[in-house]
DNA sequence: ACAAGAAATGAATACGTATACATTTTTGAT
DNA sequence: ATCAAAAATGTATACGTATTCATTTCTTGT
C-alpha cells in the first residue's frame, strides 16, 4: 500500500509536509504543494483513515443498531439516518439487530472506537444500558427507551395508543382489540397504556382474550390474529401496536377471506411512508410535525459529538390519527 | 482510553502478553491468563479495532453502495447483505449513493481500506470502474453492471423485459407502453431490449411515445406517466422498467382515478418483497430461485477476500412470471 | 546589505496493536 | 541432579498518520 512516505520521497519532502497538504495546505509553499500534489496523483495516493482514526482518537463513524428492514418504520429511518450523516461526512456502520446478536453488536461497534452510538433496539429495563453510559461514547435512542435514557427521541406513544382506541371509539365500534408487541419495550408498553385508558375513559368492555402480547415475528402475529378471529365473540377493530404489525394483520385478514375494513377495521401506528401508499392507504397515528425520528436523533447526536453537549435530550414529538382507509363506521 | 499497555501494567505482564490473551490464549499459561483477564475486566478494556487494522493491514470491514431504500428492491438487498456479512463478522459500512455523491462515497470506501466493495451503482460505462479496479480491492456489482465487469450478480433482465412484455401480449393487449429508467444502466437498457424484441416478434405496433426513459425520481415518473395518458392512443397497459416504477405508476394511477388492473394493467421486474403484499399483489418478472441477489453477491465477495479467489463470478439468474393481480385480460 | 521576524519545512514522536525474535522458565528424560 | 528441548514471556519494531518542536528559508523595512 502507498503510504504519506512514499509521497514524500516521489516528492522530494518529508511526510510532515505531505500530511500538512493534506490538511492545512494553508500552511505550505504554492511550489511544493504542487510537487506534492503531482506526486499523490502519480502515485494514486490514499490516506488510510485508521491510521488517522488512531492519533486523532475519532473515527468519523457512528454506529447505528437498528431493528430489521422489514419493518417499515426501520426503513424510514435507516434511509434518513444514513443520509444525514453522509451530509455531514459521518461515515455509518448499520447492524440489524435480532436479540440473540444484541450484545455482540453492541462489543462490535465498541471495538470500532465510534464517535458515537444511535440505537432503537433496547428494552426499557436492559442492563446494558449501564454498559453503554459507562462507555463514555455519545449515544441516542430512538423510538424506544430505556427507563434511565437522557437522550432519546420518540413519539408521543402513550398518547397515539389513546388516540388509536379513540378513532375506533368514534367509528362506533364496540369490539375492540390490541395486538401489540412486548411490554418491556417501551413504545409497545405506553402504547399499550395510552389503548386501556382510552378503553377505560369510554367505558368499553375489553375481554382478557381482546389484549394480545405477542412478539414481532409474522408467525407470531398470524397466530394471534387467527385466535382472536376464532373467538365466540370476535372484535370488529383491531388496534396494532405498530404500522408493521398493521400490516402482518392486513395480510392475515386477506388469507382469511376478510375485507379490511369491510369485514374489520384496523389502524396502526407510526405513519410509515409505506402506509400512505394509494394501494394500502393505512389509517394510523403518527407525528404532527412528520419528522422523521431517526433524523431528529441523528441531528441531535452529531451535535453532541462535535460540541461536546451534555445537556439531555429527550424529545416526544405530539401525534395526531392520519384518516385513510383501513376503518371505517359500523 | 484503556489500552492493551495499562492492562499489562495492571496484570503485571508484558503488551504482548496480553496480545496473545485476546489472540492466540492456547499460548499463554493459564495463571497469567486468569491474571490478565481479570485486569481487562477490572478496567473494562475493549481492544481498537483501528490499531489492529492498521499493523493487519485488513479492517474486516466491507462498503455497501446501494441505491436508495425509497426503492424497495433495495430494502431487500442491503438487508440481506448486512445480515449475512454479520454473521461472517464483517462490518458493513452502508452509503445510499445518489449520482452527485457518487466519486465521493466511492472515495471514503477507499480512505477507510475496507476489505471489499459491494455496490450496484455503477453505469454501463462509468469511469469509476477503471479506478475501482486499479484499486486492487475485491468488488462485487449486483443488479447492474459496468461493460468489463467480471464480478457481478444479475438477473436475466433481457429475458425479464420479454417475459414481462409477452405476458401483456397474451393477455390479448396491443398498446403497450415501457416506462423505464436510463439506458447506460445496463439493468435497464437490456430489459429494454428484451421489452421490444418481444413487442417486435408479436408483431405489435410501438408508437415513439410509447417509450419512455426517465430518471428514477418520483417526480420524473408521474411526469412520465402523465403525458402517457394524455395521449389520443392512451396505452391499456405498461410494462414498468422495474417493480419500484411499478408502485410509482401504480400510485399515479390512483391519483388520476384510473383502477388498476380494470382501467390500466402494470407489471414490475423484480418481485421484491413487497410485491407479494396482499394489497399490491404486484405482476411481475422474478428469479426462479427466488434467491436475493444482494445475498448472492455478498457470499461471493466474502469468499473473494477470504480465499484471494481471483476466478470470475458471473452470474446470471433464470426468470419467470409471477403472475399476481395488476395485470388482466383485455 | 542586513537583521529580525515570519513563513516553510523537517525530524522526532505518539497513537494501540500484532508479531518476529530474544530471553527466561518449565518440563521431562536420563 | 542435570541438561536439552519445549513452553512461556518479554523486548523491540512496524503499521500510517498527525503534530510538536527545532531548524531552515524567505520577507521586509531599514
Amino acid at each position: 500500500m502507498v503510504s504519506s512516505k512514499d509521497v514524500a520521497k516521489q516528492a522530494g519532502v518529508s511526510q510532515a509536509t505531505v500530511s500538512r497538504v493534506l490538511n492545512s495546505p494553508e500552511l505550505v509553499k504554492k511550489h511544493t504543494l504542487e510537487k506534492v500534489i503531482k506526486a499523490i496523483n502519480d502515485l494514486n495516493y490514499i490516506p488510510n483513515a485508521n491510521a488517522r482514526s488512531l492519533v486523532q482518537n475519532k473515527t468519523g463513524t457512528i454506529a447505528l443498531l437498528s431493528g430489521p428492514l422489514h419493518n417499515p418504520f426501520f426503513v424510514d429511518t435507516t434511509s434518513a439516518i444514513v443520509n444525514y450523516a453522509s451530509e455531514m461526512d459521518y461515515r455509518i456502520q448499520v447492524q440489524f439487530v435480532n436479540d440473540k446478536k444484541l450484545s455482540e453488536a453492541y462489543t462490535t461497534a465498541f471495538e470500532q472506537k465510534v464517535d458515537g452510538i444511535i440505537l432503537s433496539c433496547i428494552l426499557n429495563d436492559d442492563p446494558i444500558f449501564e454498559k453503554l453510559t459507562r462507555m463514555e461514547i455519545p449515544f441516542i435512542t430512538y423510538n424506544r427507551k430505556h427507563q434511565n435514557n437522557e437522550y432519546f427521541v420518540e413519539i408521543d406513544n402513550y398518547e397515539a395508543g389513546y388516540l388509536s382506541a379513540k378513532h375506533m371509539i368514534e367509528q362506533g365500534h364496540k369490539q375492540i382489540a390490541w395486538i401489540g408487541g412486548p411490554l418491556n419495550v417501551s413504545t409497545f408498553n405506553n402504547r399499550f397504556l395510552g389503548f386501556k385508558q382510552a378503553i377505560q375513559d369510554f367505558q368499553i368492555y375489553l375481554p382478557e382474550e381482546y389484549k394480545i402480547i405477542t412478539d414481532t415475528t409474522k408467525q407470531s402475529i398470524s397466530e394471534s390474529f387467527y385466535k382472536l378471529m376464532h373467538l365466540q365473540q370476535r372484535p370488529t377493530a383491531i388496534c396494532a401496536g405498530s404500522d408493521s404489525f398493521a400490516f402482518n394483520l392486513i395480510d392475515d385478514a386477506a388469507s382469511n377471506n376478510l375485507s379490511v375494513p369491510e369485514d374489520l377495521s384496523i389502524i396502526g401506528i407510526d405513519n410509515v411512508n409505506l402506509s400512505q401508499h394509494s394501494m394500502i392507504n393505512l389509517t394510523t397515528i403518527g407525528s404532527i410535525s412528520g419528522k422523521n425520528l431517526g433524523h431528529l436523533a441523528i441531528e441531535k447526536l452529531i451535535d453532541m459529538i462535535k460540541n461536546k453537549n451534555n445537556s439531555c435530550v429527550k424529545i416526544t414529538e405530539p401525534v395526531r390519527l392520519f384518516d385513510r382507509s383501513t376503518t371505517r363506521n359500523l
